[in-house]
DNA sequence: CGCGTGACTTGATCTGGATCAAGGTGGCGC
DNA sequence: GCGCCACCTTGATCCAGATCAAGTCACGCG
């Protein structure tokens, strides 16, 4: 498949006379990622650019390799990024969220591969016309720049995990700072309902599914986490948490 | 120590009335990295905001957690980027040498340490004046996303090597990639003059030095490298290596 | 409903790389 | 020259996490 994207479902983004654009309005990434860099009028003429796309469940949208024509954007669900070994090992390289770009770390062809969570929305720009679009606005050239700062961060304290973390700090510095993303706090314990299998985590974790169930056994049986059924994952000690992610103690 | 460059030997760089200014002639990093996409004229203004720095072989220059107040770009030498667990485990994330920019992965504070491999130069420039530089010329702002990208497929090719591959498979990877930085061929064979010790390797690849040392032994085993005295490795199977580094056999 | 299937857990065993231990080698100061 | 020390190698043993195996649970489907 030479353009994985091609084949789904797309429209282009509907744009009304004044105020924001119809679909930025309740767009999830409205007011952060790359969008909060610009005023309404501005985001008229990255709406006129934009290609909403819709991707089911467990469906691949990016393939490492394939030429890098796309820049994304996500408005709604989770997708992971990953890359491949020849016999089928494949390290997960990050989950993306709203307000999640997608597409900076490709040169002529994307250096990873993507696939959906969860049902995922997205805004797609072309790779060209994303050229005028930072002659107009420096605003998002520097935006972007930012992000792959903060991505260049993230990456660097994932190596840290991988290469140096043991298994339950490694689960444990996930839950962390999955939990500064998605605070929903109920009744002092924050309260994770994540959109990835085990084996995903095993995946991003460098580790494997069963080590995966045993550290959160772990975790739980220390009184950190509750573990609940269908991916809901209780923190009941954040700080006992974030210390062991940290191996302070 | 709140700012470790401030005690470093430094000086001005020298500008003259025309041409090229003065430091820059003999720089290592004049033709690649962030100055390549200056002209002459653009490259004086540029050095007028930078700072020559010598920094000695051993010496840390950046401290992880101290303010982040400058951007550095290396014109010569070779250095060690790391991030460190609070019990002692280090992780090297990357070596940087000429034309490499450091500075990148930091917000507020920097979230990184960097040590000199080797006597090192570089240029230091005050993170406030690189707005100015910025606004004055679009085209530093464009590489350095350019920088960023890459370094992120850098970073995401090494998440892959620390979650997934085998010893020997890193070792092989490290050297395959190395040898493509600085090829010096001779008679076939590719010689590597690694500025770096057995324990960085191994911080570097998430192994232990004992471990690098079987690795290194296996693979002169197989015929695929040689091991020379005082970091000299020669590539003597290159496809070879880079067919072990990629898990294709 | 019974059956198949995929996600998860738990237990038993195995193993790649860590850890512990013992040299070897070369540079450098005295 | 001699001793020290940093770096590297090789061998023996250990152990965290992988692998193999078995069973639970929830869910969709004929």
């Amino acid at each position: 498949m030479q353009n994985t994207i091609g084949s789904l479902r797309r429209a282009p983004v509907n744009v009304v006379a004044g105020g924001v654009p119809e679909l930025c309005a309740q767009c999830d990434a409205r007011h952060i990622g790359l969008c909060d860099a610009l005023h309404d009028d501005d985001l008229h003429f990255l709406a006129s650019v934009a290609q909403q796309v819709s991707i089911e469940k467990g469906r691949g949208f990016v393939t490492e390799g394939d030429p890098a024509r796309q820049f994304f954007n996500i408005n709604h669900g989770t997708a992971k990024l990953f890359k491949d070994l020849p016999d089928g090992r494949r390290q997960i390289t990050g989950f993306v969220g709203a307000g999640d770009f997608i597409g900076l770390a490709a040169n002529a062809t994307y250096m990873f591969g993507a696939e959906a969570l969860e049902p995922v929305q997205l805004c797609s720009f072309d790779r060209a016309e994303l050229r005028a679009v930072f002659a107009r606005f420096p605003a998002i050239e520097r935006r972007l720049l930012d992000v792959a700062s903060h991505e260049l961060i993230i990456a660097q304290e994932q190596m840290l995990l991988l290469g140096r973390k043991t298994a339950v700090e490694r689960v444990a510095s996930f839950l962390d700072g999955w939990g500064l993303r998605v605070a929903s706090c109920q009744g002092g314990a924050t309260r994770l309902d994540l959109p990835m299998t085990r084996n995903d985590l095993a995946e991003y974790l460098g580790l494997t599914v069963e080590t995966i169930s045993r550290a959160l056994a772990t975790l739980r049986k220390q009184g950190v986490v509750a573990v609940g059924a269908d991916h809901v994952i209780s923190i009941l000690n954040p700080a006992r948490l974030t210390a062991i992610g940290q191996a302070e103690g």
